[in-house]
DNA sequence: CGGTAAGCGAGACGGTACGTCTTGTCTTATT
DNA sequence: AATAAGACAAGACGTACCGTCTCGCTTACCG
């Protein structure tokens, strides 16, 4: 497939400006406000001209979601402990464990440009949010097929546990702590 | 009570130019982009200078805010159907029949001011969400009082509802209407 | 003549306001630089209402004028030394001594609005320069009734000194002191 | 010599921009009042960014100053008719006839700079007058080589001139054509 | 091994919103 | 009527970020 990978003329991408990218806005997104993590700083502080990063990644959106891609992806494995409560709750545990402040203030801007910018908006659903969904999805198609969810109400359910979450983190109405996590495992998945 | 207000020297603040703002906020939000919502483009539409803009209101946030508690704050009215289910569809549907395009864009622009600033979040909080949450709640709470929800998951049930909506509204993964309103309605009010 | 003066109906001009807008306007001038000596600031430090400068005083170079008028008008004597250049000697050292840092700052402020608005240029001419160009034309018309200096010359002279005084103030190329003043009643009245 | 220059890394300063903005000063400067020769309007005028502005000149009296050098630099030539009289004559014609309307307003412009900013006032001395009074200065030197002048009235002369020059300019006491300069030459250089 | 072609850093550019400031006018109640 | 208080429209200020551009230099390949 991608394999041949039609090598093309001239000098090659540098992977090494394409790591300081990355590794410059996870540190300005755990040292500052998400305002000040901007294409002009991630540039500064990656050693790399705004033409380099222009070139590659057309917006701060895609920076951001390429960052989580590399550094956040792997994290939450998906749990199997025969219950659907239990799976839940493992995996909201995990979810939570994973959203350490840095990573917190890039969801925050991400959130930010897709609330304002439909464009960004449809990048954060197909390039995030969807692995996010799937990986749910699977859990709760698991429950369904043990008779422990309506068939209907694990569609809806995705909405109602990613939505809580993102509300959570947006509107800062609580803390995503395991509290949290259990009781969204709990209420889905009553008895 | 207050009726006296103790009269301020000077000369009195323009109710004409609190309510051109306003006029004019909801006037930009209807007709263009988000990101095109700005306070320059507000102070212009209006005729107002931003001096007097930037009196009153110290972001965009407050203006928002202030537009949407004039313009969208009466509209859903507190449901009594007899049944949870019931009372929530209707608000529900009331709901989303509250959010047309430009009511929808400055509630865009609220949750992105939210997600990359920790003060605006707070202010949405406070002026905006908290009534809603109310509402909801009293909904909930007499649902409760009939054995129609466990007490501990109506509290829940306002992060789940409220975040699945803004959710939806934030990412666009799915249009709000009465379909969504009904599912969510039946999903919260299990039997 | 204006022995009547037909009192109108109405409060009184407050003489209060008018002399705490000169005394602000001088203390202003003693403190800070020319270009904090503003309106506003007049306004402020008189604990005067802006409407109320406006309405006495149409611009802050009617108010300089008044104060330099009130102020700094009769600091100058009329010398009468016997001889051309012993008059001229006394008078600008008199001139030079009239010229404190808040003085010299008043000027400042009105050269400044001379050089840049018509209608200030002719204000500052017909009440600040007029006075003192009729002065010196004493001294000088006296020099020439002595013979001292040729009659055209004499005329001529008038801008040569304002002009070179009016120079270093506001270019600054050199101290306004005795040695200056000395130098110029030599120059003009040689021998 | 300085030939080769270092070329520094990075785009090179536009010269079109600079033409830009220096062109559009003079056309300002022409057509309207100093008051309304702002950075903004320059900025506007010249299709330049106030950014670019800002970043080449500080303050107005910067981008002044380098019209003035740029345009009205070359225009007086050193005279050489044999006396001081002549030659003063002959200078200060020049530089009454270079005094177009244009260039007038640019000098009232740094004028009223220099009255209310003592940093622009420095500006202007090293930039603006220095070169003047070299001139000037060259042709009272050779004067009172001839003996034709004391060599201390000769140090004076240039503030007398110079500052008559400024005086009629700034306060409008009377035009600045031929016979002042003719009258002033004949004052100096008096037998 | 020298030519060709793209990537790269540096940083200038036009554009434009920001939040602040001063101007001169106005609208109140009080004197 | 004049006053103080202070709100108002207007618009310039200087700064910041955006996304694009123009340089000279570097790093590959390909003939």
């Amino acid at each position: 497939m991608t394999a041949q990978q039609a090598r093309r003329p001239g000098r090659p991408r540098s992977e090494r400006a394409r790591q300081a990218v990355l590794a410059a806005t996870l540190a300005l997104a755990a040292e500052q406000e998400p305002a000040d993590l901007h294409m002009e700083a991630i540039a500064k502080r990656a050693n790399v001209s705004k033409e380099t990063l222009y070139r590659w990644w057309h917006s701060k959106t895609e920076v951001i979601l390429d960052t989580l891609a590399e550094r956040g992806q792997q994290t939450i494995p998906l749990p199997d402990t025969g219950t659907l409560r239990g799976d839940l709750r493992d995996f909201l545990r995990a979810t939570v464990d994973s959203a350490d402040p840095a990573t917190g203030r890039l969801l925050h801007s991400i959130a930010a440009a897709a609330a304002s910018d439909e464009n960004a908006a449809r990048q954060v659903r197909d390039q995030f949010l969807a692995t996010r969904r799937a990986d749910l999805g699977q859990i709760l198609r698991r429950g369904a097929a043990r008779g422990e969810i309506d068939h209907d109400n694990a569609a809806l359910a995705l909405d109602l546990i990613y939505g809580s979450l993102w509300y959570r983190l947006i509107f800062r109405t609580g803390p995503l702590d395991y509290r949290w996590a259990d009781q969204v495992a709990a209420a889905i998945a009553s008895p």
